[in-house]
DNA sequence: GTCTATACCCTGATAGAC
DNA sequence: GTCTATCAGGGTATAGAC
């Protein structure tokens, strides 16, 4: 990981790019190749595959995610890791739409192998979460009824940021950010005044 | 619309699943031909091409759903209004996972005609969301911040029922509805007590 | 309406010169 | 590492017999 040829990362920020516009199945290698101005075959000195562009994608957006969202939480009470888990979150999906868009809604384009290793990390991302939603409950500071189907609800609420949030250039991202802690904190019955309004 | 082949509704069965299962991109119309037992040339006497049954199928997927969630919406308080949506909602996504799927995973797979047509259809439901939204708003019955980007977070949660609820058998279709109810409504600041807990 | 056969193009991937 | 050239297979769609 140290020294890695310039083409590479072009080749990645070139696929993705296209995958996330037009979808995996609907890029081909040629139309990479053309974004940054090689040929077909070259990009096979750089990648194995197609499908491997696909999971090495995917696995440095969850590396990446992990360590916005879930690494920095503070050890403190479920509100406050609940609040810091959103702002992370939205800020990793708003900063990283292109990323976020692949992250699910290409999971199916992966082959058996790709799949269980990026599951496997996407898993543990959802757990972490699932567990502030449980402590919280356990505290008696959340209310609601199933933990794992709630956990799933409000990632899907934050998932859908992304496909909305490139059209909407109103808002800043500090903005969204605040509607969603509010949205994600009421949902799970904590009271919560926004500081600023609309706008 | 009276009387209709019965192959074209073998056709469009075969479709919605393959298409829910492996994308739009991933299907080819060898596969759908070879799911009914019919040769692939056989399909192009119902529709003219490959495009025309991802539109077909994602328009009377909208009609059924606007006929599920915002036409039966009784003409009542917005609290009331929006827990009756809720449930059309929720109810129509876990009767009808492939199309919902369908429905946001191959938005970018329309080709112009057709995106302008279904987005009409999409942005007529999504309306009628916002409308409930803003009036529990003036009355001072919800609390969010903008009623745009909370239409969209909700949106966004419920669509996400069908991305994990075909995996999870474990929940009755009942009881995954009462936590989006409440999931929703406390969203939006009401309070909201569900009738079982658990299970 | 369904079949067989096929046109024509694009796909992922490889071989080998430089 | 990049190029040119190419392979084998599969894509949508069409033509024409029955």
């Amino acid at each position: 990981m140290a020294e890695e040829h310039a083409t590479k990362q072009f080749i990645r920020n070139a696929a993705r790019r296209l995958f996330a516009e037009r979808g995996y199945n609907a890029v081909s290698m040629r139309d990479i190749a053309g974004a940054i101005g090689k040929q077909p075959g070259g990009i096979y000195n750089h990648f194995p595959s197609k499908q491997t562009i696909l999971v090495d994608l995917m696995e440095e957006n969850l590396t990446r995610a992990h360590a916005a969202a879930i690494a920095p939480l503070p050890d403190t009470d479920p509100v406050a890791r609940l609040e810091a888990f959103v702002r992370g979150h939205v800020k990793h999906n708003i900063e990283n739409p292109d990323d976020i868009f692949i992250a699910y809604m290409e999971l199916r384009s992966l082959e058996a192998e790709g799949a269980a290793q990026i599951m496997s990390k996407r898993n543990a991302y959802e757990a972490a979460l699932r567990a502030i939603l449980r402590d919280g409950q356990k505290s008696g500071a959340f209310t609601f009824a199933d933990p794992a189907i709630h956990a799933r609800a409000i990632l899907s609420m934050l998932g859908g940021v992304t496909v909305w949030y490139r059209d909407t250039g109103a808002q800043s991202p500090a903005v969204v950010a605040e509607n969603y802690v509010q949205a994600v904190l009421q949902s799970v019955g904590v009271p919560y005044s926004a500081p600023t309004k609309g706008q």
